[in-house]
RNA sequence: CGGGGCGUAGCGCAGCCUGGUUAGCGCGCCUGGUUCGGGACUAGGAGGUCGGAGGUUCAAAUCCUCUCGCCCCGACCA
């Protein structure tokens, strides 16, 4: 997160107040729910089980994490979701490093005969680019793409860098922002314009760069299950279902909570097929004048997308601990304003610094919102996922202590002042191992094995969710599947190794592969 | 791009079919009072010219034409 901030997540004195206090408005109930019975539910958010769709645009508008932009298919992260996105960005990138990869920056233009270049990739990105043709006042020669993805231009400059098996393996990553004009938007999930990040690596050896493709799919869902608490699960695309241009692409699975599948994350390896495109050749050891082999990795802001329907309930947003901008909020309360002003506030602005101290800046905040009413504050920590709230009344005061309560569970404890670091630690900590524990579940429940077609498309019908099934198809049964069924091959799970007769076509000696309806 | 909805105050809507006083309602917002540990109540108040353009008419949010945009469902995709 850089310095500066708009956020302000600790405001005591005066000054305006951040966009994390801004107001939103709330919405009529739906006729169908009474109020009294359902009183404890949020008015401004239509259930998942009503209607899925509304209920997912409601809860990023009410967490105020985006809104739509002026041009159609374009969004704007607002300072809640970008900081989300900053947390996102931080775990990965860390990895990233770790594992030797350097960032560096590749330009948005690209000259259009570049995607031209390789075959498959034209094919598969030239619908969805949009093109610049005027710059200066005039026609351009040559028309620019905003990139769709970066491998043609980063193809370009890696074989200018390449001459020796020296210089091999080149390994940069790049965050930025790419363009792939989408017929059907959705906040988060399919934007015209979004932000990712994408690997770039180019290697001596096929092993090497297989080595490559695998090394980042396994840092992808180590991330996504340990920070996103997102389980997932590690495969390779069907032919189908590949990058265009990549000799195998790998995938991390997931499943939301309407039962359909968010492709979260994908690994490709390239073969030499950008490299013979680009020219990336070098003299290897032995002399000989060879194409390099290459990858791509990336993940996107879609990540927001499959933790807002992973763990959001009907109040609005959960947001797993470890990748929350506001991990825990003190909320000071009393009727009398001198109690409010001179005795729990002084203590909630130390324990919010002690806790800061321990858990990382501007980790907790502290609610001064003292014209609303306890209940309307609580409200809109709770709308916006804040993990862990924390109480702070004149009880607490008697007693050294504050209470706190879960967003995921609503879990009271009193904990005390002395040790409250740890405490507070513990039950982060844990309700992070719990929603990843219930998300895994939920996902393990709604999964079959099936062994014929009328068998996958009764379950499909009934249930939904992810269908296991062994499957020899090719492209073409792939497409019959889908039309038949709405579902698709998400992925061979890597850690299935068992062989089987198909399903669909009979065939023996069969993989295991996942079928779902995606988003 | 195909199918279905819809554009009226910040948000959600009514009004339009059967054109005609200062265009209504709920929530939100502002002010006061009572409240105050998971979305309070009350009194007063601010805020729209009805997506845009053109047309019909004495008169249009209401009728006609065109246009722009949005949402949902499909084909395509991180």
């Amino acid at each position: 997160m850089s310095s500066g901030d708009v956020l302000v997540w600790y405001f005591i004195d005066t000054g305006p107040p951040g966009p994390y206090w801004t107001k939103w408005s709330r919405r009529p109930g739906p006729e169908c729910f009474s109020r009294e019975k359902e009183s404890a539910m949020a008015r401004n958010i239509v259930p998942k089980e009503q209607d899925y769709s509304q209920w997912y645009l409601d809860v990023i508008r009410a967490s105020e994490l985006a809104d739509y932009a002026p041009v159609r298919g374009c969004m704007v992260i607002r300072p809640t979701g970008y900081a989300l996105w900053e947390a996102i960005q931080r775990a990965f990138d860390e990895a990233f490093k770790e594992s030797g990869h350097v960032n560096a920056y590749f330009p948005l233009l690209i000259p259009s005969s570049f995607l031209e270049k390789e075959a498959e990739h034209v094919e598969g990105f030239a619908p969805e680019c949009a093109v610049v043709t005027h710059a200066g006042g005039d026609d351009l020669e040559e028309p620019l793409v905003i990139r769709p993805t970066s491998e043609t231009v980063i193809g370009h400059m890696y074989s200018k860098w390449v001459q020796s098996w020296r210089d091999l393996p080149i390994l940069i990553n790049q965050w930025c922002n790419v363009m792939r004009w989408e017929k059907r938007p959705r906040l988060f999930l399919r934007t015209s314009e979004f932000l990712w990040q994408e690997g770039h690596t180019a290697h001596a050896t096929r092993e090497e760069a297989m080595e490559e493709t695998l090394r980042m799919l396994e840092i992808y869902r180590r991330i996504m299950e340990e920070h996103l608490a997102l389980p997932v699960i590690a495969g390779e695309k069907s032919e189908g279902e590949r990058f265009p241009g990549a000799d195998n692409t790998y995938t991390c699975e997931t499943m939301m909570s309407d039962g359909k599948a968010l492709q979260a994350g994908t690994s490709h390896f390239l073969g030499q097929n950008f490299a013979k495109a680009f020219d990336i050749s070098f003299q290897s050891q032995e002399g000989r004048q060879e194409f390099a082999w290459t990858t791509s990795w990336g993940v996107s802001t879609r990540l927001i997308g499959a933790i807002i329907m992973t763990h959001s309930d009907n109040d609005g947003l959960v947001l797993p601990p470890r990748v929350a901008p506001v991990k825990a909020v003190i909320v000071p309360i009393s009727t009398d304003d001198a109690v409010l002003q001179e005795r729990l506030l002084p203590r909630a602005k130390e324990l919010a610094d002690r806790l800061n101290a321990h858990l990382g800046p501007r980790s907790v905040a502290v609610d001064t919102q003292f014209h609303l009413r306890p209940a309307d504050r609580f409200f809109h920590h709770l709308q916006k996922g804040v993990p862990l709230r924390l109480e702070l009344g004149e009880k607490e005061l008697a007693a050294l202590s504050v209470r706190s309560v879960r967003r995921d569970t609503a879990d009271k404890r009193d904990l005390s002042w002395e040790g409250l670091e740890g405490a507070v630690a513990s039950i982060l900590e844990t309700m992070q191992a719990d929603l990843l524990a219930k998300a895994r579940e939920f996902r393990l429940a709604r999964t079959r094995s099936v062994e014929t077609f009328e068998e996958f498309k009764e379950r499909l019908d009934r249930e939904g969710g992810f269908l296991e099934a062994y499957f020899a198809g090719g492209k073409a049964e792939e497409k019959a599947i889908k039309e038949a069924t709405m579902a698709t091959v998400r992925c061979f799970p890597l850690d299935d190794d068992s062989r089987g007769t198909c399903f669909f076509t009979g065939k023996k000696d069969a993989k295991r592969a996942i079928f779902a309806r995606a988003y």
